[in-house]
DNA sequence: CGACGTATTGACTCGGCTCAAAACCTGTGG
DNA sequence: CCACAGGTTTTGAGCCGAGTCAATACGTCG
């Protein structure tokens, strides 16, 4: 760990690390190996921190901050696979594939990581059935999440991605009305929503319009989740609050 | 094993299952437990296999014919998440999550599959180290590759993902000019795409016309593979041959 | 205040969907 | 062998949603 360690930290790493879903049953002597190689770092807004193509050498946790993943094509575009933030993991599955990044990862605001190292890592998943068995059931619950991504993009239209997408946001404890606040700005919920700025805008119009949602900059407020989720779900094979499977933002 | 399992089956199945990335390393009491606990079952064409929302007893191999998996949405649109032929396991990620299966599973051809209790597996997967393994590799790629799933279906047009998907037909050893039949009927390959029939005819026309393959009914000459790379590839973050990381038809 | 980044709006184009009709293919029974 | 029915594939005409380009508003930080 280098010097800022102390300063952003959790004070206990290791009880840090223990706390995410994929350490909870690490073995303790695995853990202390992980918390003694893992390097604390800090990137800038718009910094990069990994690229696609390049070999990977450490798996990620994201401590706080914004980190965008996605592809670039040859002519020029990028696709977008997911924008993480605290407690959230990547750059895990290359060491299972070839070593070699499927995409970029850059911070869209300041952030901060914790890097484990990827042959530590990958000689832990070997021999740790418990952590195996984590990792195992992250992956699995990936590989849906991302069934779901497909679904949306070929069946749902701007308004109701946009839709769902706030009801993502929406924590089914929450009384009615619940208030929110959009995680970033439009440009990059447009992004990650696979489409382009104008149109989430033209289209956020069109779901006030629709529904009772109101909002003001990155303020949004939801009267009823039901006028909601009767508008947005309607594309989608899943009933509001799907089953509690959807978790990333 | 039911009764009609010797007429139809590779005669040893224990040496079947082994065969399969996914159970190459396993322990021989775990593959002898799978083998006498499987049931072999044969589908006709358009029979359900599974239900979305139905709560998964079993892990399938397909041993031949073609299985479809697909969510319906509430107002009755489909998206297809893949169709799988032989050797390709399905069902084996709802154990990891809640044993609800994500999509429905049909059979687009006659077809036949070998079931495995999910139980039976579940255990194995929380005891063998090596199946657990090849496992998380398992999924790691299928993860890498519904990431170029949703990439392809937010920036690739409709003949760059039918010219992308007959690049993945091609064989790289062959020799050109290539030869192939396409794996089913277009309808099908069109909803794989995320595309309509009609829209699918109209952009093979497009593709016909942009590049020099010659298409009748469902065979496909590929005179020269260059010449549909560069047209197909142009709008993908991969260079063909796309480092043979995409094996799926 | 001006300057920059973010957000919205307008006018236009184009790709893919819809609905409907025609062409084609394949198998069946007379 | 033909006629017919069924499914698949292609074609046509029109529509609509999302992308493009360009201009304008908004916010906030110097």
């Amino acid at each position: 760990m280098n010097s800022t360690l102390n300063s952003t930290l959790p004070n206990d790493v290791q009880q840090y690390l223990k706390s995410l879903p994929l350490f909870t049953s690490i073995a303790a002597s695995w853990l202390e190996k992980f918390t003694a190689a893992s390097i604390f770092q800090a990137y800038d807004s718009g910094e990069s921190i990994l690229l696609q193509g390049e070999k990977i050498d450490w798996v990620y946790v994201v401590l706080s901050g914004w980190v965008k993943l996605y592809r670039t094509t040859q002519d020029g575009n990028e696709a977008v696979i997911d924008i993480l933030t605290g407690s959230q993991v990547f750059g895990e599955t290359a060491m299972l594939t070839d070593d070699i990044s499927p995409f970029n990862a850059v911070a869209i605001e300041q952030c901060t990581v914790i890097k484990i190292p990827v042959t530590l890592f990958h000689d832990a998943i070997k021999s740790d059935t418990k952590l195996a068995y984590a990792m195992l059931k992250s992956l699995s619950k990936f590989r849906d999440q991302q069934s779901r991504e497909i679904e949306s993009l070929t069946l749902q239209n701007a308004s109701e991605r946009i839709g769902c997408y706030l009801l993502r946001l929406c924590r089914v404890d929450v009384p009615e009305p619940v208030s929110l606040t959009l995680p970033f700005d439009k440009t990059h919920i447009a992004a990650r929503l696979g489409m382009k700025a104008e149109t989430f805008s033209r289209a956020l119009k069109k779901l006030r319009q629709e529904t009772d949602i109101k909002v003001e900059g990155r303020q949004v407020i939801v009267p009823t989740i039901d006028c909601l989720a009767s508008f947005a779900c309607k594309g989608c094979s899943n009933e509001y609050p799907c089953d509690d499977i959807i978790t990333t933002v």
